[in-house]
DNA sequence: TCAAAAGTGTTTATAATACACCCATGG
DNA sequence: CCATGGGTGTATTATAAACACTTTTGA
């Protein structure tokens, strides 16, 4: 009562994870079928919440992570719910910044490359993925490296997302407006 | 009661718009804030509808189309919602055969590309919108033309969009999976 | 024969994928 | 010096936009 949904949302989800920790939070679809709740007529509006993959939150004893492929019988409408955040994510992952929401703060091109995969669902080259968001200006490198691993080669750049902010990267991607290209940064 | 929110509307907007001529309706979101109306606390949740531009409903005295640059103005928060809608149409007229809820049956490229350009808010090309229309295979020649008007002038070819409803016709606009290219109809 | 409107052919720009090759590190 | 993983250079492909030009009509 006097929240908003959002807010009242992530109430709920501090007892599982820390409000903090929460990189993303989006408001998904409201779902209204009368039927959808055997007892009592009730709405819900579903959410998409990203955390970020370096976090690891204590979970109470009755929650627990599951593989999104490998889910256990889910309540009601809920099996609906599930697809339609992936969907999204893997949606806004080509046209947005989001990756920002599952990526620590530093990371390799390798490490964000399998990000991606996973949220994706299948292999993604991270030659592209590195040529792709550095046009686009999301990525930017630190300077700094990470060390080698225990079985050699050559150490991996870090790179940091330019803004934690959800950022639209490829607005037009068909019939945009005409007139003399953009200009460049020069 | 006993409705889903899209029948509520429907039936709501039945007063307004015959339900037979709304081509297209999804939900946009669902406002929460606690203070958006004066009175009580309320949710609302958007929806975006879609009429062709060939039916001219009568409507109630209560009622009136206005262009969606100058609105008159609106109660509570309605003013965010308009836009919502509005950006939600310029965006899937992109990526998807969402134009077939904006055009009659039958039209000529000149007369899809003033609906799209409307929608659009700026100039489009009917030789490019043809062409990415018909590359896509979302438009269909209906081998019918439409007469020329008084000024004369070539009388355009008449198309007719091949699915009436909504299709993602650009999926994978970056970030597609690997792979030998798909397979072209052959 | 001219103006108006529609349509086609072709060039150009751009972005993304694919792939070959080079670089840096540990054993 | 070789295996491992990271990174760059470059070719190919695909898509869309731009623009010149041709076609079909009415007056």
């Amino acid at each position: 009562m006097g929240d908003t949904l959002e807010e009242s949302i992530r109430r709920h989800l501090a007892e599982k994870v820390d409000v903090r920790e929460l990189s993303h939070l989006e408001q998904l679809e409201t779902l209204s079928d009368p039927a959808r709740s055997p007892k009592e007529w009730q709405l819900a509006t579903a959410y998409l919440g990203l955390v970020p993959s370096d976090v690891d939150p204590e979970l109470p004893g009755d929650t627990d992570w599951h593989p999104v492929d490998d889910l256990p019988a889910l309540a009601f409408d809920h099996e609906s719910i599930v697809p339609a955040g992936r969907e999204r994510l893997r949606a806004k992952l080509s046209y947005t910044n989001l990756g920002f929401a599952l990526a620590p703060a530093e990371f390799t091109i390798s490490e964000l490359r399998d990000l991606y995969a996973a949220a994706l669902g299948h292999d993604v080259s991270a030659t592209n993925l590195q040529r792709v968001l550095l046009r686009r200006e999301v990525l930017e490198p630190t300077g700094r490296q990470r060390a080698s691993g225990p079985t050699g080669g050559r150490p991996g750049s870090l790179f940091r997302f330019r803004t934690p902010e959800l950022e639209i990267t490829d607005q037009f991607a068909v019939l945009r407006p005409p007139g003399p290209a953009r200009l460049p940064v020069s």
